[in-house]
DNA sequence: CGTCGAATTGACCGCGATCAAGGAAGGTGG
DNA sequence: CCACCTTCCTTGATCGCGGTCAATTCGACG
């Protein structure tokens, strides 16, 4: 296999500047496979076999108790999801379902743990990925707590309007249901919750939203980089 | 200073393994300190400077966003805490205030990262440790998210009887309040959540805890390894 | 004994869950 | 091309959990 199989998974920080031997090591173990929607790809309390990089589609990470489900995160390309759970040997903590067809690489965890020990440089960025996702974990959990359902949704739909690019028009990359079950709500709810923020110049249809009054808006929702931001 | 300064801190397992002349360094640049209660040790968004390393007392992280404050996690000896930010040199997430009279030591981030670079054994440490916080962050989300708030109560109960030794009766660690915090609820709530668990046998006296059916309680409850242990 | 903060209790109310029904959109098959 | 079905979304009505406000009790401490 040539180092040019995987350039996409190359490019992520997680692998950027390990020594191409090593990346290469990962490589020749790894599968790639292509999954339709709907397949649940990854079962909690499971062993963690494999690290898995999502290259097209996107995937939900979910989690159940007791006949209870909800979504704890959406993984969209070029992303590692579960890099956790692989690195300590321990069960997966959450369920992954593909949302679309969806291409995902995996490669044996005991591979990243071998390589891990030998390449100083993937040493460093693997506690720097997984510093990053402690710390968005944080930013979910302040998001939960301290605020009501209308401001999570209020910054929910500035988060994605930066994702979009920026402009008052733009489309929610996911279902509304899932949107609800990520922000701890049930679609009924968020549907009223769409309508209690007209006030501040909030419209949407099917998965278009348009923000009249930028400023009404942010007024409301009081964004908070170390809530809202993905990078700090 | 001689490496028998801080053998508490050497116990860690972020210590444990790294070479004598890298600890000696990283506790070279550390200073010690006691503190009264209810000091704030850091503030969230504040550059952070320093890993802490609680040693006798306990800490309380929390969080604020609006006027309003919810409790993260407590923290008792021996561990580190805002490891994340230190390694990422990122802003803090969180607060942190002594709960108790306390004993901190604090090592200069760029130490840490210093000596990271130069140490494999310190490094893999750090990933086990990260991956490990990462894991209890999401466990609790999924606490929050999925149970009731006296399904949440009851589970608190049981995991706190586990720490406590298992017997029937035991102390709650900390005050009313700060548990009720922690779980996502008013103080008013929780005295109402503690009688509405006297069915399943929970009384409560105080600050002490007296389970008189264990069964019962634990059949409420279901806890579940994948959100309620902490070594898993 | 007096004081202060914490905990409890009661009354009230609003948010969000639940249940049920009605539309809208997309896919399938005749 | 259209009838039909499924799935998602929406809307309405009702209900209960949990938040808020206020008053009282409890407990630690000086």
């Amino acid at each position: 296999m040539s180092e040019t199989l995987y350039p996409e998974v190359r490019t992520l920080h997680l692998f950027s500047k390990m020594a191409d031997e090593h990346f290469e090591s990962l490589m020749r173990g790894a599968y790639v496979q292509n999954f339709p929607p709907q397949i649940e790809l990854i079962t909690e309390g499971d062993p963690s076999d494999f690290l898995h990089i999502i290259v097209a589609g996107s995937v939900e990470l979910f989690s159940t108790w007791n006949r209870r489900e909800t979504a704890m995160a959406t993984i969209r390309p070029i992303s590692t999801f579960i890099l956790a759970a692989s690195i300590k040997d321990a069960p997966y903590l959450m369920s992954a379902r593909t949302l679309e067809k969806s291409r995902i690489v995996l490669i044996p965890s005991q591979d990243v743990r071998s390589v891990f020990d030998e390449d100083a440089d993937f040493a460093r960025a693997m506690v720097t990925e997984l510093a990053q996702c402690y710390r968005s974990v944080v930013k979910s959990t302040k998001d939960l707590k301290l605020r009501t359902s209308l401001e999570q949704l209020a910054n929910y739909i500035l988060r994605q309007q930066t994702c979009a690019g920026g402009g008052a028009k733009f489309e929610l990359p996911i279902e509304k249901r899932r949107v609800a079950s990520l922000l701890g709500m049930t679609p009924e709810n968020l549907s009223r919750a769409f309508k209690g923020l007209q006030p501040y110049g909030v419209y949407v249809n099917g998965n278009q939203v348009t923000i009249k009054n930028q400023n009404d808006l942010i007024g409301f929702a009081k964004p908070n980089p170390l809530i809202d931001d993905f990078n700090t």
